[in-house]
DNA sequence: CTGATGAGGATACAGATGTACCACGAAGGA
DNA sequence: TCCTTCGTGGTACATCTGTATCCTCATCAG
């Protein structure tokens, strides 16, 4: 049985490629024969590793998921458990906006893949990602805050939280579409944090 | 010269019948052939009173558009100008999220516009919508109220209203995407609302 | 009454797209 | 050595898309 060439490997290049494409050129860009251009291969190549077109556009969601995810994860481990709950939130956060292109790139091709999924269920982006892990963890953070008093108490945490990512996410809207840059972004949720941690 | 036909009624036909593939099925789903279809014309009409499709699309925005405007404005419109400033965010906040079918129809179809144009300029949604407008009226709502003591003098007007319109529209996404329903949306709203006009 | 013009029907065409199929080379097991 | 199987090239096919073309018919001006 010759098998001489690395699936996993192959895949993810192909991904890639799809990646790129819906990043700049948008979801209605991806075809099967631009994914192949877009990667230097045949078509062929891609028809053989992701036999439908569905299977290689849920690799690029689950790829997609996996580094949205990675992103907050690192930068996350990155401060350790120790650090004040300010600057947890600002991290996460800020993790979250495109300050970079390559998470630029990212945020275009999630939302690319939210928009499609909102009207095709097939492309369905939910379950794939958990938000609600975030805004657990991110709750339990705050509430504890509260309790060490370096927030005051008549906050609801669940209801901040729920806010604080809404804005960020709609944030990271405005920035994609240009009408504000990411630093603006980023001095509204310092705001909003200035104002959470040291009301009173 | 004979012209029995209404064109601009004809036109306005064919774009809610364009609106209405595209909030329920995508805009990928939008061709000249399925416009005729949801009209119930034949492509010919399509043809013959949007000669591309560029201005057939052209049209949807546009239309799109005119009614979140109108949606807020109405509501903007109803309330007067002598009510309290609390209750001018309230309203016009609350118009911005879909709150029945039809405003929700009009919210997938405005996504998927806006996601297109992130990646086709050909297709951006820019300036054909001035969120800006609504920015600066509500900055100087909220300055009014800061003079006339109901907000506390230490938050910054701008930053403020920025911040309310990004929830808003990060909410408006989560909304859609059935994670979180209207009356929760609604509650995080009013909740941010009482921590700006009642803070100290 | 006649001819020009608005409105629309029917169909054709070129390009792109997802998918299927056939063939061929290379490599390892018998 | 032979032969099976993996990886890939090439190509064909049916379908959908935007657009163009030709034709018909009713209506109104002269």
């Amino acid at each position: 049985m010759p098998r001489r060439a690395d699936h996993d490997e192959r895949r993810r290049h192909l991904t890639a490629a799809l990646l790129r494409i819906a990043s700049t050129r948008g979801l209605q860009a991806v075809s099967m024969r631009e994914v192949a251009a877009e990667a230097g291969v045949s078509l062929r190549v891609v028809q053989y590793y992701f036999t439908d077109k569905r299977s290689l556009m849920l690799s690029g969601v689950t790829e997609l998921a996996a580094r949205l995810d990675r992103r907050v994860r690192e930068r996350a481990a990155a401060i350790g458990t120790g650090l004040p709950p300010r600057t947890v939130f600002d991290v996460v956060l800020g993790a979250i906006l495109p300050t970079d292109d390559d998470s630029r790139a990212d945020q275009l091709a999630w939302t690319a893949y939210y928009a499609a999924g909102l009207t095709d269920p097939t492309e369905a982006v939910d379950g794939r990602y958990a938000p609600d892990a975030l805004e657990r963890w991110l709750t339990g953070v705050l509430a504890s805050a509260v309790e060490a008093g370096d927030v005051p108490a008549g906050i609801d945490p669940r209801i901040e939280v729920v806010s604080l990512l809404a804005l960020t996410n709609g944030l990271v809207s405005s920035v994609l579409g240009r009408q504000r840059d990411v630093d603006d972004a980023l001095r509204v949720v310092r705001y909003r944090l200035d104002r959470l941690f040291t009301a009173t």
